[in-house]
DNA sequence: GTCTATAGGAGGATAGAC
DNA sequence: GTCTATCCTCCTATAGAC
């Protein structure tokens, strides 16, 4: 059996992730994670609020580490970005389009209503940036261009996240694939 | 004075903009919009959901006039392009980030939550999708390629305003409309 | 049409037994 | 560490006077 706090935090990261901070309950959490409300409180003393960052900051690692994997394994940049875009509209589809990215809900509703959640989404969507960027860097792109390239690429394929949400369907991710593809190409030659 | 019935509904399209469907709550409804609590159960009769689709179609159309107006009123659609991304950021420092997309955070939340709404977000995408493709037709790139393209301007365009909502700085924006116009251009030339 | 009062339930959080 | 009972606040929604 997994340690109780590591299913209360794997389950708020996937309920945070899917409905918001203020769309999901602690009591929602415990009744799925299987665990005593009391638990919750005695592994995050700050409430709900530090249980969201601690779910925030989770995902930042996970996908953080997902970014680099897919990037690091296709025959070069260009490839890896484009299986990215690919995986990620297969994952959304097999999920029945539940999960894309994990805080993207969080951030545009925390944005203008708490400041310290607002400050850990932006640190994780900093770190991605940051890791794509340093692989762009590395297959010869100069620094500048780099990171507007990935800020870029990060922004087409949360935007397309939300379109292909609303709409059921990865017209959007698709979309959205092909053309950072193409500017990334035109980046390197 | 406005009908109480339009200041129900702008403050509730403001408000549900910012925080969401969760995060939004009757009573700060009805006192930003200086109106009595049975007023909104009166004038929707349907409470809180109906009232939030409401809100989601009028931003739909306000947000359609908006981007006609912008790219007809440019010398041609690439411009017209840049100069929405420009005043989207803009209008983002304008208001200290609290406005980007209207309807964004509540797609994102109803995505998985609430079919009905979720519904009602897909259509207003598709409406302005529909407009930008349009125009991008009628400057003479064929239909299969304008609507990806307007698909892909729209999804940089959403995802831009979650990095930059996130870190309160406009690089998202510039960096996603600086690589939207050249797509844009190539697929003209 | 507008207002106030309130029902009825769900929210986050705490206390204290075990 | 875990669990249950419970506090108190806030929520959506309704009722009924005006």
């Amino acid at each position: 059996m997994v340690a109780t706090k590591e299913r209360i935090l794997h389950t708020s990261t996937e309920l945070f992730g899917r409905q918001g901070f203020a769309g999901t309950g602690m009591n929602q959490i415990v009744a799925e994670a299987q665990a005593a409300l009391g638990s919750i409180y005695h592994f995050f003393p700050g409430g709900k609020e530090q249980l969201c960052e601690e779910a925030i900051r989770t995902s930042g690692q996970i996908y953080l580490h997902l970014i680099e994997a897919v990037i690091d394994t296709a025959p070069d940049v260009t490839e890896g970005v484009r299986d990215f875009f690919t995986g990620a509209g297969a994952h959304l589809v097999a999920t029945d389009y539940a999960d894309a990215c994990p805080i993207a809900t969080i951030a545009l509703e925390v944005a203008s209503t708490n400041d310290e959640l607002r400050r850990a989404t932006a640190d994780v969507f900093e770190l991605w940036v940051a890791a794509a960027s340093d692989r762009l860097e590395t297959a010869g792109i100069p620094p500048h261009t780099a990171r507007e390239l990935s800020l870029f690429a990060l922004a087409a394929l949360e935007g397309a996240f939300v379109l292909s949400q609303a709409s059921r369907s990865i017209e959007a991710i698709e979309a959205a694939g092909t053309n950072v593809v193409a500017c990334i190409r035109a980046a390197l030659s």
